[in-house]
DNA sequence: TCTTTGTATTACCGGTCGGTAACTTATCGA
DNA sequence: TCGATAAGTTACCGACCGGTAATACAAAGA
């Protein structure tokens, strides 16, 4: 926020030596900004009465503009669900990176990853991935998309797979198994409400245990 | 489907002693005949396309008929939804009371319900009831589905909680807990394929014990 | 045989929505 | 100060879709 009010105070006090390129930085992150709002407010409302029905219209008058003024930042409706989708799947794979920077057993990396995945599920961008359906979009995007859920969906069974070779996890059916855990989680996206009784952690937490009861090999 | 033709035999036989009612119950029947087909190609297009994105043109195409024809079975596309929903629900109910009939302890009968519902949801009808969004509907009939969705969340919660008071289900978060189990079996009308690997009855066999692995009291 | 009833058709309407064209305005660099 | 660029605006277009007459037609009942 005054980040940039700094910067510009700082490149005027240096007068010519200053970068050209400021005021272009900046611009560029003013336009970040307002197209992360737009992002925002169009989840937001995507989730609250579906994609279909979410007119683009409505998504401009939430936001103080019209309509066209939206074709600055997107090349079409489509590209803003694209983006909501990108946005979710980004921040499930950046707790995917933190979990695989630490060497730890399968069993404590799927637990970890589950309680992540939680938190994702109480986030907008992150039920966008499960609420928001699918047969929207068209084939290329789709595809697209789904390629991302599998990706995410690899780590899931790469845990759960490597946990059973490193002796943390009872042999079992990998793929019935991840369907139960992830079916699980992605319900949270569903039912969780922000002023509910549980916090994102402590539903996270009790998942964790919960999912991973009858497949861990030592009772913690 | 002989047993029209049978009864049409039986009457023409009797002849005059043949009830003035059989003309009309026969094209009752075949009237309902038809009502069901439009059912089972629009839910079919729903779950294929999405429900916004499926026209009704479409529906009637696949019936080798005209839009407006539909139009004497139903009062609005929005009927259409509501009646796939109900029938869903329908075969959710049918297996409840089955289970209801005959006495039985709570973990018993939360694993029958799990081994059930897991079938419905390899079901069009049963599939429709977690794929196709609530929000399509205008508020009055979404209030209706989502109360018999209640409906059905709540056998779940019953059996959970008599399986504890009854000593065959260890204590633990009603709530949170039912919310893992029918997360998992949910996400089944997601990712069933009925030329999968799988069997719609060995999935519910396997989920029927792995979802209450962590919860028997007893080990089987 | 005449009439009625239900089922289907063709033609059409009103409304909405995504997207575009043309224009205005403000800001920044030179 | 002037020109270029970006970000808005208003006005509009074409397409589609749910739903509704108006009508044709076949079959059953009297």
């Amino acid at each position: 926020m005054s980040g940039d009010a700094d910067k510009r105070a700082a490149a005027a006090e240096m007068k010519l030596a200053a970068s050209p390129w400021k005021p272009f930085e900046a611009r560029r992150r003013e336009r970040d900004v307002k197209r992360g709002a737009v992002l925002r407010v169009a989840v937001s409302l995507f989730l609250e009465q579906g994609y279909d029905r979410t007119s683009l219209n409505e998504v401009a008058e939430r936001l103080n503009i019209t309509k066209p003024a939206l074709y600055n930042y997107f090349r079409s409706k489509e590209e803003i669900l694209v983006e909501c989708y990108r946005l979710g799947q980004e921040k499930a794979m950046a707790g995917i990176e933190r979990i695989l920077a630490k060497p730890d057993t399968g069993l404590v990396r799927l637990r970890a990853l589950i309680r992540h995945y939680c938190e994702v599920m109480t986030l907008d961008f992150g039920q966008c991935l499960v609420r928001v359906d699918d047969h929207v979009l068209s084939a290329p995007a789709r595809d697209q998309v789904r390629e991302g859920k599998r990706l995410i969906d690899r780590y899931f069974r790469d845990f759960l797979t490597s946990g059973m070779e490193d002796g943390s996890i009872k042999p079992c059916d990998v793929r019935l198994t991840v369907f139960a855990i992830t079916g699980a989680i992605n319900w949270v996206g569903h039912w969780y409400r922000a002023d509910g009784e549980m916090t994102a952690r402590e539903i996270g937490d009790t998942y964790a245990m919960q999912l991973t009861g009858s497949l861990a090999v030592e009772e913690t």
